[in-house]
DNA sequence: CGGGATCCGTTACGATACTG
DNA sequence: CAGTATCGTAACGGATCCCG
């Protein structure tokens, strides 16, 4: 009796689950939405991921569709989502939408980089860009940089620095993520702990009101 | 080292998956959805669970506030979920829209009860819903009954017989699972597959218009 | 008969060590 | 840096048995 555990069941949600469902899957799947990365990259973000597990998810979702390995300069090979990769986005909303509700665990470990947080971030804002006009950021948390572009309502968040911001925000992860917890109250938050510079006029109001809408969104009130 | 694989991070993807990432968990939410359900009707609906493996599912969704363990009639127990248990839906629609695009697979079995698609057509039908009115449908597939319920834009199906239907359908399930998967075009589905009584008049045709505005979400030309 | 508990073989995962 | 190889452990799968 051979093979891998999949469901073999007709119902589009067994059909998800017996591609993404394996451990780390879905987990590396969020990673690659922050920009195409390194094996190693991805291994420091996984926090003990084991290199083998890794292989063996990255040939997985390779042979499925959803990533692809790519030749980069100096010999480096790059991870990148698929189209159809990218179509994950919706439901890794979903779920950190479902996973912000429960309590977080005791002893919780710091992710090794964070890649992790992009997609919900951008996925959150993606929510509630149409009422925002278009602008392109540089968010750096504890050193890390990331490219935040709202264009036409269409969000995007990469895991690189911006060549030409329209506003730059500098913070770290605890105060950021207490914030988003909703322990620390928003204008608290940007006073304290956010340094902001504006680049184009009144941008960075309107960033702080973009990522204020998008992290209300996971408020467990209702 | 001792625990059950957590990731124990702070992520709300990975909290998520620390408690319905487990193999079977988030498939038997789904199954939930349709209603209330014994132990025995989940071990079929599962097709092939092992009972140890559903009773431990069972014990850790319940004390991750998920499910709920309820004592009816003649020593009747039954698995319901919880108010946060529903807040799954969403989660599971877009995890089944995201499956819908992958080819199923060659050997598929049977599921042993079709609980498992009512999560799924009800949550399609809630994202179209705001253009129906109020209606209550009989639907049945193969002899399995469904109570389609929509009352002011909200969508519940629950896997039982209606009481005053204004509608009742009859179908089966291969041409309708063909239907959804736009192997069979709608209308001769219709015409060739469907048997519809209408109590209300033109409730048969709203529920037609519903269910297949529903099921155009899960294409995947876009 | 429904609702499990127990047992055991198999598979997947986790940790570390090693290599081109 | 980007993996491969090895091995101990935990989770899963299938069957059987038990109890009200």
């Amino acid at each position: 009796m051979a093979g891998p555990r999949r469901y073999k069941l007709l119902c589009p949600i067994s059909r998800a689950l017996d591609h993404i469902g394996d451990r780390w899957a879905l987990l590396i799947l969020r990673d690659l939405h922050a920009g195409p990365a390194r094996f190693s990259e991805l291994q420091t973000g996984l926090a003990g991921i084991a290199p083998n597990l890794l292989t063996e998810r990255l040939q997985q979702l390779t042979a499925d569709g959803l990533v692809e390995k790519r030749q980069a300069d100096h010999g480096v090979t790059l991870y990148a989502l698929t189209d159809l990769g990218r179509r994950s986005r919706d439901m890794l909303f979903e779920l950190a939408m479902f996973g912000g509700r429960f309590p977080p665990d005791e002893d919780i470990r710091r992710p090794g980089n964070l890649r992790t947080i992009a997609v919900t971030l951008s996925s959150a804002c993606q929510r509630v860009a149409p009422r925002y006009s278009n602008l392109v950021a540089q968010i750096e948390v504890d050193g890390e940089a990331f490219t935040l572009s709202v264009d036409n309502g269409s969000v995007e968040m990469l895991y690189a620095t911006a060549t030409s911001p329209d506003v730059t925000m500098r913070t770290s992860y605890e105060p950021m993520i207490a914030a988003a917890e909703g322990e620390l109250p928003m204008n608290e938050f940007v006073e304290r702990h956010v340094e902001l510079i504006a680049h184009t006029p009144r941008k960075d109001a309107e960033l702080m009101q973009l990522l204020g809408d998008a992290m209300q969104l996971f408020d467990t009130e209702t």
